[in-house]
DNA sequence: CACTTTGTGATTGGATCCAATCTACAGTTA
DNA sequence: TAACTGTAGATTGGATCCAATCACAAAGTG
């Protein structure tokens, strides 16, 4: 009679180490601007933060340079990494080249669940976009997308496009503050998943690759300007 | 007179901390085929091996992790991970997209230094082929791939696919030494570069692109084989 | 006899300590 | 004054120690 259950493990807990949960939460503050371009990151004062040791922090350190988002030199410390403009643009192009293959292996096989899940995504980020959470954006952006190459059943470009848009998301996240993109996003977005819905390949991957790269563009202007009103 | 040069640094000294110097030596060994998918990776036993304490050991397997070859879970240590036939075939797909574009971005900007460069890695790549010296291949074969890429002036790319020839490259070994298609990839890499040579872009590219699909081929055919003879 | 429980050895995770290295600034000398 | 030198403080790198967790086997229980 003792309920012995085959452990549903629904209620998940925790089971993160320190690293992973450190590197996390750096992360998404390098992400959010809290940590700017070459800020150096010294273990003491973060150890000090979260309460913990340097060790972990170091470890989490060692994560994010993985991602290319902080650089470690030996005895002198992490800072964060800054793209000059070129492989910024560079990166966009390849998302635009990755994303659209996963599109088009993606549409054949796509069900009218994949669609349920893109559309809640969806309106997840256009209350972000309305509440400003901007903390959110990057996360639920990325999210979106990526609900719509997941029918494509292809991890490793997944995981490799993954990696690209946490470099671009930073940037992102500083080009729809600067500039008033975010209305843009929303309309692109809806038709996107219009066109997805309607399975018509033919002009979902064109408007996908054109939105990346739109936006790739719009940012790399953002940038400029800002260094040229900065110099000013 | 003091000769004040501005400090031509040509004697670069180690300067590289043991994490790092370990990671090259781990990651060496596994795409050796010394450690095999699923065989765990004891943090004790390693340092002992090197003769170091255990932390630069964690922070190598960190790196390993980074780069896909090893997985690590909490308390249960790291394992070499092992790839699906489904996924080595994708990262085959994956190169060829992203190498061919690297190609056709770099043969306008190809300068003759450039090919003299590919032609002496060509030939130590030969060289390693002829003597047999199977633990050189995997690097001197992406050391030319990447001679061909390099005036595309494209970093992020680059990176990227450095990091799918890596884990392409333990099963690359692999095939080249139970089929035998050495001398195949040597007749290829010979008329690949006589392309470049010749800066036939409309040639080269395609070239590339069976190139790299055809050794993917052959490597998924190779697993499946033995596959076949270990149920036997 | 099957199943649970408990305990032990092995292994990893985290903290603290010491050594190595870098940076900055002060003092010295030409 | 300008450049070099040396020393002190800060910061990272590495080693050792202790705690937490896991795997597996032996013993207990129905």
């Amino acid at each position: 009679m003792s309920p012995r259950l085959p452990t549903p493990k629904a209620h998940r807990i925790k089971r993160q180490s320190i690293p992973d949960s450190l590197a996390e939460s750096l992360r998404e503050r390098i992400l959010n601007g809290e940590f700017r371009e070459g800020d150096p990151l010294v273990q003491e004062t973060i150890a000090a933060e979260y309460d913990v040791s340097r060790m972990p922090v170091r470890e989490a350190l060692r994560q994010l340079e993985a991602s290319g988002l902080v650089k470690l030199t030996t005895h002198k410390g992490a800072v964060v990494t800054s793209l000059p403009s070129e492989q910024i643009s560079e990166l966009f192009d390849l998302r635009a080249t990755l994303e659209c293959d996963l599109l088009a292996r993606a549409l054949p096989n796509i069900t009218a669940d994949d669609l349920a899940t893109s559309r809640a995504v969806l309106a997840q980020l256009e209350d972000a976009y309305h509440r400003e959470d901007v903390g959110s954006w990057g996360r639920l952006n990325w999210e979106f997308h990526r609900s719509l190459y997941l029918p494509a059943d292809r991890v490793q470009t997944l995981a490799v496009v993954q990696g690209i848009n946490l470099q671009t998301d930073r940037y992102i996240r500083l080009q729809l503050l600067l500039t008033g993109a975010v209305a843009d996003a929303e309309v692109e977005h809806r038709e996107l998943l219009r066109l997805c819905e309607a399975r018509d390949a033919e002009h979902a991957v064109p408007y996908l690759k054109r939105h990346i790269l739109s936006a790739g563009r719009n940012l790399l202007a953002a940038i400029k300007d800002r260094h040229a009103a900065n110099a000013a």
